[in-house]
DNA sequence: GTGAAAGCGCTAACAG
DNA sequence: CTGTTAGCGCTTTCAC
């Protein structure tokens, strides 16, 4: 059997108060005794049990890391910074991969509020708002990252939609198009309506285009699921027509791939016939021909900024929530060119 | 605050003995009082501790998942697989991302101990064969995935690489190719020993070469790190001679990827010139440009048989070990084509 | 059938 | 400085 403070306690000869003492380095203790203890302890292997030290109203050290789905590269990418800030301040993560589904989030927020984790990371499109409301009036420590969800106050961290379609139009239009299409995400399948952030990216390169006079055509728009297979259907009518645009921008990098798909379906050579540009900068976007030109979130920020709310939030719940809002970097590759 | 089971027995005039009968469904109890005590908890939002019971030497219910990084898309596809099969289980699993390091293996092994999970599943290279060892002989649960270790006797299931590599060798000869160039992947990077399932994947078309009398010449064999860049520079190797092979077997996807790029920078016309086949059936393989002639892991049962191996140690400790080896399937795509 | 009571391993006053 | 003690929320005999 692993050994408890009763065994290390007995062993030093000492009572196990003064063995939770050197465990949390709390209370005042002589060096000396307090170094026999360690000693005692490394000898024995001992590990003070989370589980036990949980039930006395300490924390322990888990949160739950809801996201989509891990088989996305996207999100991957997420969970994986994210785990390394937890781990680096003592706490594990436990995946929580919803697809999108407002049943498996409520299970799972009722099943890891069951084992008293510490808190939340959202990255999911975290559809349950209801839950969320639930969440946020108990004080339970809650942040969102990379999905801004204006609806709610809470600690949040997200890349700035806006100012990256922003570039992308600065940048297509630097290169000289004048002719742009936009294939955007829906936010949910089969539907019309934009998810938030490609709205935000959307006016982002509205923005830009306005502010260099150059019209965006309402027919160069077009909404789609969020999958390969739907940006490439979807697309082709861009290239159907011989007054298509251009140069495209796609909302996300599955999408552009799409696109690019659709594009040499068309016999469109990329990236001298049109100019494509995609979003999230994805390991996808470095492995279609041509590489994908896209927007890189500040991940590795993102991921820093979201455990330090957590954080911050799980030792003052009564603090004023903050929404951080990180610039997102242009990243030129080989999909644009000069028209 | 939540409440807790003095709460509902108080409520429902019973004792805390009665109420935690009902909750486990053990004991004795007259169908009227459960009812009773049913109703009452549902309407308190009562939820048991699991930290509590977990204290009283009940299961936490948690597992650790142990995988190089999650950032590589065949680890997040298993991630993904097993965290839907803990899930139905009731299991939560915590994301452990090794980077192949020891020091980051020890170290969460150590965490998970402490926080008592119930059990691991190793998807990781897991170099650190003292703490397996150990691990092992203290008979805690563990099941190895994707990952055969053949030094240790354990429970594992994984994919029959030489039976991968067979088929992937008799496909190509089908094709009528006789001069097959392999691209293989090291155990470490920098060195020129050769992984596991690579050894296997190769010792496959080997095989099947030698059965249908087709030599394999040595110099056909390349050994670089596992990344798309290494593939890429040490695949050039292939195409700079004139008597290069006209069939390269990269033994996984990303390396794949690599000589596809190498290729595509020496003038070959793919799949015409040459016909290129990987391994893992990663998201990678339909994006390239030809899409990828690949071969798949069972990955949905190789999910189902570790979860179940892992609960069935964890219920009879003393059970005979097993060894599942699931055969891959050839999945046909564009890269290849007869020559 | 039901409940009293003794832990599980640890923390946190509170005495000494 | 160090030890005693009362919980934390739940499980599990063992009486009644």
């Amino acid at each position: 059997m692993k050994p408890t403070i009763y065994d290390v306690a007995r062993e030093a000869q000492v009572s196990i108060a003064t063995v939770s003492k050197v465990i949390n380095d709390s209370g005042r203790i002589s060096d000396k005794t307090k170094q026999r203890v360690i000693a005692i302890m490394e000898k024995m292997k001992y590990q003070p049990s989370v589980v036990a030290s949980a039930l006395t109203g300490k924390q322990t050290f888990t949160i739950g890391l809801f996201i989509p789905d891990l088989a996305n590269p996207f999100f991957a990418e997420i969970a994986r910074y994210v785990e390394d800030r937890a781990q680096e301040n003592g706490f594990s993560v436990v995946m929580c991969s919803t697809d999108h589904n407002i049943e498996k989030e409520s299970k799972y927020i009722e099943l890891l509020r069951q084992k008293r984790v510490d808190g939340f990371i959202l990255a999911s499109g975290f559809i349950n708002d209801e839950i969320l409301k639930e969440l946020i009036e108990e004080k339970f420590p809650v942040v969102m990252v990379a999905q801004d969800f204006p609806t709610r106050t809470m600690d949040s961290v997200s890349t700035d939609d806006f100012f990256g379609g922003y570039v992308v139009g600065k940048h297509l239009l630097e290169l000289g198009h004048k002719s742009i299409g936009v294939l955007a995400e829906n936010w949910k399948a089969g539907t019309l309506e934009l998810r938030w952030s490609s709205i935000e990216r959307l006016r982002g390169i509205r923005q830009a285009m306005a502010e260099a006079q150059v019209p965006f055509h309402e027919e160069h728009l077009v909404i789609c699921d969020s999958s390969v297979e739907s940006g490439r259907a979807s697309s082709a009518k861009f290239f159907e027509g011989k007054s298509g645009p251009t140069a495209i921008f796609a909302t996300n990098d599955v999408l552009a791939i799409g696109v690019v798909q659709a594009a040499r379906e068309h016999k469109k050579k990329l990236p001298d016939d049109v100019s494509i540009v995609g979003f999230d900068n994805t390991l996808l976007s470095t492995i279609v021909e041509p590489r994908l030109t896209t927007v890189a979130h500040p991940m590795a920020e993102m991921a820093r900024k979201a455990m330090e709310l957590l954080l911050n939030r799980m030792q003052d719940k009564d603090r004023m929530s903050s929404r951080i809002i990180l610039p997102p970097e242009l990243i030129k590759r080989d999909s644009t060119r000069p028209l």
